[in-house]
DNA sequence: CGCATATCAGGGCAACTGACATCG
DNA sequence: CCGATGTCAGTTTCCCTGATATGC
């Protein structure tokens, strides 16, 4: 008779079922800060950060980002003055996203708390295993492409 | 100039980031085979498989799912002759959950796409690597409540 | 013409909130 | 009375499909 009864091995043991244990716990810790639109945003403005400007089509196979979805993420940020969007004129079926000072504010507020969030996460890992736990799945997701198919 | 932009390593090294990266791969990977409801009868399946009868509320504890869902998904497996739902006499406030003949097939069924998915997902890790990739996913989860707060 | 881009409308799954009746 | 359980209704986020207009 088992008195505190766990998961069992069958899912424990499930890199998918895992994945979305891992996201849900983490969307939960991210809540508790901020608003869950702001994964979205971090993600985008992180990209034209680091990448500097880029059409939405792109930033969407960077990410892994449907286009309907990143859409929906720069108009947000648009509205927020956190980029800015002109269609590119070498060629008019592009919008050039680019991301505005009060973005890249906003962006560094965003880093502070998902770095929070990722000591949480982490707590009971030492640092040499977060960092292995990091690589790995960094190898596993570079061997998958980020859009559908 | 980069020729091949990659994901900014911002992103790239934040486990809450990779998580739901996974967690969709995964989703992906399992909708090529079975429709996405499999995966919550999956893990209900598998629970009541390996500790026995449970209540929806243990089942909901236990493997993180919210009351509601757990209500929905053994409806579904219910209506499916997969598991039987009945009150339970020493406190009627309780529906004890089984799995019955044909719950048992479909999760032997389950199980073995489970199996072909992780081999996909993992694809690019050694015998070594994964297994330390699922420890130490075990350990940050083992480390967390699987209910909200 | 085919193809890519952006946009709009809508579906589906899963997590969550709030409310309610029942029962211990 | 309080708390737990199951149920119902509804919101939100994200992934996805399909259709459309525009431009290469």
């Amino acid at each position: 008779v088992p008195a505190e009864p766990r998961v069992p091995a069958t899912l424990r043991q499930l890199v998918s079922w895992q994945a979305g244990r891992l996201a849900t716990l983490s969307s939960r810790l991210t809540g508790r800060r901020l608003p869950l639109e702001a994964r979205s945003d971090f993600a985008v403005l992180a990209t034209l950060d680091e990448l500097g400007p880029s059409s939405q089509a792109d930033l969407g196979r960077l990410l892994g980002l449907d286009r309907n979805n990143v859409n929906g993420i720069v108009t947000r940020l648009e509205s927020h003055a956190q980029i800015s969007r002109r269609t590119d004129p070498a060629d008019r079926r592009r919008n050039v996203v680019t991301i505005t000072a009060a973005g890249r504010e906003r962006f560094a507020v965003l880093q502070q708390h998902a770095a929070a969030v990722q000591a949480e996460l982490l707590g009971a890992l030492s640092e040499q295993e977060a960092e292995q736990l990091v690589a790995l799945l960094e190898k596993v997701l570079a061997d998958h492409p980020a859009q559908p198919a």
